[in-house]
DNA sequence: TCTGGGGTCCTATAGCCT
DNA sequence: TCTGAGGCTATAGGACCC
């Protein structure tokens, strides 16, 4: 299941009387300023609008469209209520970002189209959204499934549909094919799925890698045996930020940093984690992007230890060109002691 | 004037150990 | 004692996803 234009739907709730307009979600709103568009409403994406083009791009294509800026916080408790619904559908959920999931519905007793019938119109009925579903006998084919017919889709794909209905598709539409890879199979002829489908399985390791390569040669033939994931543990969290103006002075991403290292503390401990590897990324205004990391000793949750080491990592860089953005991530995570004996 | 922010996973390399 | 293979870990970078 993925929702249709899915931030933008969540603002068109609040402002019905925008529906029809070319609506874009992005950044702070102000096309101006540096960010990118994070959803494009179907009559925006006309104008070739699309996620991930820098906003300022964006305005230039379309300076009627209205800017709105991402509300992260409503878009959570919406998909927090879609959620919810999916999961009387099937305990066996798979959360995929804020507006995606997959559901096993293997052995329930109704047919799959039927479920999916009355899951679009529950999802419509409680929350006024569309969404688009695919069912499919594994994640790779519900989700290419799903996106064959948005928006407020319905497609099944079996086995058999294979040949005529997945191999006609670009390579780029397999999960996990992005532009890079796209381009590596242009360069050795493969340009559809089926193409990918015609090579020995050698060929795929040697042109993109020994474990993309096995991937790619399962996934042309439509073949996927990974299970659902129903519950994920956090390998990692972090912060970053792109300044307004590149910076040029440590003072200013000392302090800056120090505000990431404080909102990044502050989760671990709402979640009860330790972090054992602090590691700091700058971007400089050429794009060039760099980390440092260290690796403490033992995993801690303690705010000075952290920033000292935060700090330490950034003092290793050189600042010889601008710096567009600063970030801090820390992973190793476990478990605070504490925790873990209320957990068992 | 380009190019966000939250993540996961993979690969290459270097150092260390057996 | 020397040499090399192989495993493991830390680090850095990069591709990709939503």
């Amino acid at each position: 299941m993925d929702m249709d234009a899915f931030f933008v739907e969540v603002e068109l709730l609040k402002r019905p009387e925008l529906r029809g307009e070319p609506v874009i979600v992005g950044g702070s709103g102000d096309p101006t300023q540096r960010g990118v568009v994070s959803t494009a409403s179907y009559e925006a994406r006309q104008y070739g609008i699309g996620s991930g083009m820098p906003l300022r791009t964006a305005f230039a294509r379309c300076p009627e469209a209205v800017f709105l800026p991402v509300d992260y916080s409503s878009y959570s408790a919406a998909s927090r209520r879609i959620k919810a619904i999916l999961s009387k559908f099937s305990p066996i959920m798979e959360d995929v970002g804020i507006d995606e999931a997959y559901l096993d519905i293997s052995d329930l007793q109704e047919t799959s189209i039927a479920i999916a019938q009355s899951l679009k119109q529950e999802i419509k009925s409680r929350t006024g959204l569309t969404c688009s579903v695919g069912i499919a006998p594994n994640k790779l084919l519900a989700k290419i499934a799903s996106d064959l017919d948005k928006p407020d889709g319905l497609t099944v794909i079996t086995q058999d549909d294979i040949e005529t209905r997945i191999w006609p598709l670009p390579a780029r539409r397999l999960w996990g094919v992005g532009p890079k890879s796209a381009e590596k199979l242009t360069k050795i002829g493969v340009e559809k799925i089926g193409e990918l489908a015609g090579l020995p399985k050698e060929t795929l390791i040697a042109c993109c890698g020994r474990s993309q390569g096995n991937y790619l040669y399962q996934a042309a033939r439509g073949i996927d045996e990974r299970p659902l994931v129903t519950h994920r543990k956090p390998k990692s969290i972090g912060r970053e930020t792109t300044f307004q103006r590149d910076v040029s002075d440590r003072p200013t991403l000392e302090a800056k940093l120090i505000g990431l290292t404080k909102d990044v503390v502050s989760r671990m401990r709402s979640r009860g984690l330790r972090a054992k590897t602090i590691t700091v990324k700058l971007r400089y205004s050429d794009f060039d992007t760099h980390t440092h990391a260290i690796s403490l000793t033992t995993p801690t949750n303690r705010f000075a230890t952290i920033q000292e080491t935060a700090l330490f990592c950034l003092s290793r860089f050189e600042l010889t060109k601008k710096v567009r953005l600063i970030g801090v991530r820390v992973d190793g995570l476990a478990q605070s002691p504490q925790d873990k004996a209320v957990e068992s």
